[in-house]
DNA sequence: CGTCCCGCATGACAGATGTCATACGGGACG
DNA sequence: CGTCCCGTATGACATCTGTCATGCGGGACG
């Protein structure tokens, strides 16, 4: 899905793309962007996979990707244009304040981390301050992002426990992801012990909650 | 937090109360509310438990409620809303589609219900209809409601699951909940039966997805 | 090149979880 | 006043889950 609505805004507006996936949240977003006369939604899209060929299509300035998206992550996307499209500016705009999330984003390149509950206002002002070369990140976020370190699981354990968190019982697993069920239960053990909790349950939980799964 | 803007709008206009806990959305969806000319939001909150206090104190004619919030759930809030103030339109807006709670919605009282992946012209639209007398849902959603019929569990059990759901151990759930472990268990065992699933993990997983946690 | 650590794997064992039969008091409903 | 369902409880049993000792192969480092 694309959307182009180049009419409106001075010649010199921002040209910015949105990328959300729900089409309420997206459209009022943009509609509080319209009302900033410096700044113009030219694109919108509803999946991440969308973002790289909708940034091209569209010369734009300052790409608004949120996380949770369909076809690819807004991380993901933020990545590739990072790669296609250097001169880009990235905000990420994520609803949950995951400490992961920051560092995820951080290293996708990204420019600017907002969270959803932060002031409307915090909007525009992080679309210029990032044009102005600036990089936007709540410093309490940042604060708990370096606090708690990176993520200590490795691929295997992420995977087996991200393959385990809707509740698939060990043998499921096991052939799921061709393993032995014994190893499953070792990666399972181990991310137990990593994350300081006492089952598979309470380690999906905070590995959500710290943006690790 | 209550924020007034009695200013603009016509005379005659329909005076909107926003009630979302996540500032950037809740204002964003203001703003595009506020491109309607027979539309004006006069009170937005923050949390559930502040709807009906803003509710009395602006003369709302419609309420714009989101589900998940802190304080207590839009549910809730519209099922005060009703018996306090039976005259005011509610409009139930929500991340998740899901059919319980759909279900509660109407049960609390709603008038319509509507999920934020929805065309945001439907919002404009829905606060109109419902001021119109009509009742706005998802025919989709509604038949999903009505072919997964009501929540099989009892008050019980759904309390069990809901503690149990971020992994907690039958001891620990005994002890908060004052009962013993072997109950926890057959509780715990036949919300699994009922759910058709096979252990608590998925139970919850299926449960959320109803709208039945 | 040996050694050490890490990621990966396996199986044995103990403890947690899920099932089932059974039981009892209380409220609802016919 | 039976009958049924709910909430509560117990104990026995089977299965699942978590821990641990152990082993293998590869990369890092001295």
């Amino acid at each position: 899905m694309t959307t182009q609505n180049d009419t409106g805004g001075a010649a010199t507006a921002v040209r910015v793309l949105l990328a959300e996936d729900q089409s309420m949240v997206r459209e009022a977003l943009a509609a509080l962007l319209g009302l900033e006369p410096d700044i113009e939604v030219v694109a919108q899209v509803a999946r991440g996979d969308e973002v790289l060929a909708a940034a091209r299509a569209h010369a734009v300035d300052v790409a608004l990707l949120d996380i949770e998206m369909p076809g690819c992550t807004g991380i993901e996307a933020a990545a590739g244009l990072r790669s296609a499209l250097p001169e880009l500016k990235i905000v990420v705009l994520t609803t949950f304040g995951r400490p992961g999330y920051l560092r995820s984003a951080m290293e996708a390149g990204a420019d600017a981390f907002l969270v959803k509950d932060a002031p409307a206002a915090q909007l525009a002002a992080a679309v210029r301050k990032v044009l102005a070369g600036e990089r936007v990140i709540d410093p309490t976020l940042a604060a708990a992002a370096l606090a708690e370190g990176a993520n200590p699981l490795t691929d295997r354990e992420r995977e087996v426990l991200r393959a385990a968190s809707d509740g698939r019982t060990n043998a499921e697993l096991a052939r799921d992801l061709h393993l032995s069920q014994g190893t499953v239960r070792n990666y399972l053990s181990t991310a137990i012990q990593k994350l300081a909790v006492r089952n598979r349950a309470e380690a999906v939980t905070r590995a959500r909650e710290q943006g690790w799964l």
